[in-house]
DNA sequence: TTTAGGG
DNA sequence: CCCTAAA
């Protein structure tokens, strides 16, 4: 199905990786598992990929017709969402609860033709009005859930909760903590009377939409005696346009839901206390559990340094100009503002997704995730789908929308030494290593206004001359490398100190960012290079340091260029982006880096020397200038280096090692082992004479 | 913090 | 590469 496979587009400036199948190995499902357990993916992320998915399947149903009006609005709402992969075997089952703002923002189109039905749940919910309690509303929506029961290989339950009444006049619809709870919460609030914020994916008018509500919102929201949890961040969802400064985490969860939602949560699918530093969570038992572990700390500032550039772009102010300005350009192209009206913007709006490349097709769905920019991204991004309009003018007086269109993106200038006698698929190799690791290393947007870059990111686009009367011809983006983020494996000097002349690594990278001429890498004397690394892992070092101390509206503007697949603009509209993780300290698994031959030498030839159980010094005398590489990786890696010298060559993958160097792996493996032996020996020897 | 070992 | 018990 469709879906399964376009699982992965981004929400929330990080991708939703595929859930393996059950054609990849069971170690890879584990660990998507278990990575999902720690990025506290939280109902928010699960509703998002279930509204996409949900979305999608719309859009590859047959539908008579697909026009905006005939969409609708509905079903998880207040409500725990179960989703679960049907995998051959099942591995994955996740559940979660929307809350509060989800109630008012996460609105997933209904999907009559899918269900064969002549008329949507929504439409149900809405039409039946002779009720409105509180209860018959959640048998409502459970009946909706029946209808979703059954969706491809996606199952998505929607159950609502009552309320305890424990506090008198605000019982009511009690959202149950599950997997949400992951994710911050704030303390349960009263929702007031406003409407729930939609967001719509195709009402690109100016109100509410009170059309597409659920069961008839004034009669389910006006009543004060609705009590829903509510998160901190519901004004951004809500369409508020201030910047979040607010740093908050996890706050006890608030009241608990059903049986059911405990037992899954007392399952091992999650684990619900998530490893963030001060903070508290709570799970749905309400037991707090510190989570603060000196431990954690210690790993989390080592990973500081080297955290994944995803997780990374949020820290940095956006106020230091890039070393390179305009190391990237771009092509865009400036649509006439008044072309396309909000009519056929829908239609329009995914043709030209289907024309227009990845890097465009993000920033329409960065533009989704956004409402909380009121700087100029938004209205920039705002402008690049029409379809997002309505979901913001709906919170907003209305604006003056610029049309912009970026075509595409250039990758950056990119330095790639190879030798002569390399493969052509070396090469490849070695320009893909090259353009991952600038990609990786976290991009942010230049604007270019008449050749003069705008660095005032909190003037508005009317301000900065940026508007749909003016000629857009002279607004240009760039994409500028992210000094701070790019990984220091882009210096040649990582590697290790000793091989650095001859290092059979061809590979010569040097980002433009460096801001370090990156020759003579291989010309022998590694003393400059010394110098040079150390300033190149220094100032890299510097801008990436105090990971939580800047601002977050930077992080907006990188995250826009993370290439993500395209997605369809529909589907992203209605997922939003859950402000939360960006701000939560979870934390990425590093950036893979592959041993390179020389490194692996420097590493042979350390333990040759220094034993296996001194990997602290193995580092500090053949790594100690590649930060990247910690004696914990240097164990593994010999770890592996001993099972692959072990294996046969057919069944080893990766970069070749020569057998040579195998060999003395496994020398020096079977000596060191042995005077490990010897030494326990020697001391169980020393112990039982002293006991007799 | 470092080591060791499972995942 | 991650996690963590144990030293």
């Amino acid at each position: 199905m469709v879906l399964q496979k376009r699982l992965d587009y981004g929400f929330n400036g990080y991708q939703v990786p595929h859930m393996p199948r059950a054609t990849r190995s069971a170690r890879r499902r584990r660990s998507f598992k278990k990575k999902h357990e720690e990025d506290q993916m939280c109902a928010f992320d699960l509703l998002a990929i279930v509204a996409g998915k949900l979305l999608l399947d719309k859009e590859s149903a047959p539908s008579s017709s697909n026009t905006s009006a005939d969409k609708y609005q509905c079903a998880v709402v207040n409500s725990a969402v179960k989703y679960e992969w049907q995998d051959e075997e099942k591995p994955l089952k996740v559940e979660a609860c929307d809350q509060g703002s989800a109630a008012r923002n996460f609105f997933v189109s209904d999907l009559p033709q899918v269900h064969g039905q002549g008329r949507s749940s929504a439409e149900k919910l809405r039409n039946d009005k002779s009720k409105n309690d509180i209860g018959t509303f959640a048998s409502k929506v459970e009946g909706v859930s029946s209808e979703y029961g059954e969706f491809g290989d996606c199952k998505l339950e929607v159950e609502t909760k009552r309320a305890v009444k424990d506090e008198p006049g605000k019982s009511g619809v009690v959202l149950s903590s599950t997997a949400a709870d992951m994710c911050s919460l704030d303390d349960p609030v009263v929702l007031d009377a406003k409407p729930p914020a939609l967001a719509s994916l195709d009402s690109c008018a100016k109100v509410p939409l009170c059309r597409n509500h659920i069961p008839n919102s004034p009669n389910l929201t006006d009543r004060d005696d609705v009590n829903v949890v509510s998160r901190d961040d519901d004004d951004n969802y809500s369409g508020c346009t201030h910047p979040i400064t607010k740093k908050k985490f996890f706050r006890p969860a608030p009241r608990i839901g059903d049986r059911r939602i405990r037992k899954i949560l007392a399952s091992k699918y999650w684990k619900v206390a998530p490893k963030f530093k001060d903070a508290t969570v709570s799970n749905s038992y309400g037991d707090l559990k510190p989570v603060f572990h000196k431990r954690k700390n210690y790993y989390r500032q080592q990973r500081s340094e080297r955290l994944y550039p995803f997780k990374k772009r949020k820290h940095y102010a956006y106020s230091s100009p890039s070393k390179l300005d305009g190391g990237l350009s771009c092509e865009f192209v400036s649509d006439s503002p008044r072309k396309g009206s909000n009519g056929d913007a829908s239609g329009s709006c995914s043709r030209m997704h289907g024309v227009t490349g990845a890097s465009s097709s993000f920033v329409a769905q960065h533009a989704s995730f956004q409402p909380w920019d009121s700087h100029g991204m938004r209205t920039f991004n705002g402008g690049a789908s029409s379809s997002f309009v309505g979901q913001r003018s709906s919170f907003q007086p209305r604006d003056c929308h610029v049309k912009l269109r970026i075509k595409s993106f250039r990758v950056p200038e990119l330095l790639v030494e190879i030798p002569e006698s390399s493969t052509v698929g070396l090469l490849k190799r070695t320009v893909m290593e090259a353009v991952t690791a600038i990609l990786g290393g976290g991009l942010r947007v230049g604007v270019l206004l008449q050749g003069k870059k705008v660095r005032d990111d909190n003037k508005t686009l009317l301000q900065t001359g940026i508007s749909h009367t003016n000629q857009l011809d002279s607004l240009g983006f760039c994409l500028e490398p992210n000094p701070s983020q790019t990984p220091p494996s882009l210096c040649p000097e990582d590697s290790p100190f000793l091989l650095q002349c001859d290092t059979p690594d061809p590979l010569s990278r040097c980002p433009p960012t460096a801001g370090v001429v990156c020759q003579g890498i291989c010309t022998g004397s590694p003393e400059p290079h010394l110098n040079n690394l150390g300033k190149c892992i220094e100032s890299d070092r510097d801008s990436a340091s105090s990971p939580t101390d800047t601002s977050m509206d930077q992080s907006t503007n990188s995250k826009a260029l993370v290439a993500v697949p395209a997605m369809k603009v529909e589907a992203l509209a209605v997922v939003p982006a859950h402000q939360k993780s960006k701000q939560s300290e979870i934390v990425q698994r590093r950036i893979r880096r592959p041993f390179s031959v020389a490194e692996v030498e420097a590493l042979v030839q350390a333990v040759e020397k220094l034993g296996t159980g001194r990997w602290r010094d193995v580092k500090l005398r053949a790594f100690d200038n590649a930060k990247h590489r910690t004696y914990v990786d240097l164990k593994d890696k010999w770890k592996t280096l001993v099972h692959t010298a072990r294996i046969s060559p057919q069944q080893r993958r990766g970069e070749p090692v020569p057998q040579e160097l195998l060999d003395r792996v496994l020398t020096a493996h079977a000596y060191w082992s042995q005077q490990q032996a010897n030494q326990q020996f020697k001391h169980q020897h020393a112990e039982t004479c002293l006991l007799l």
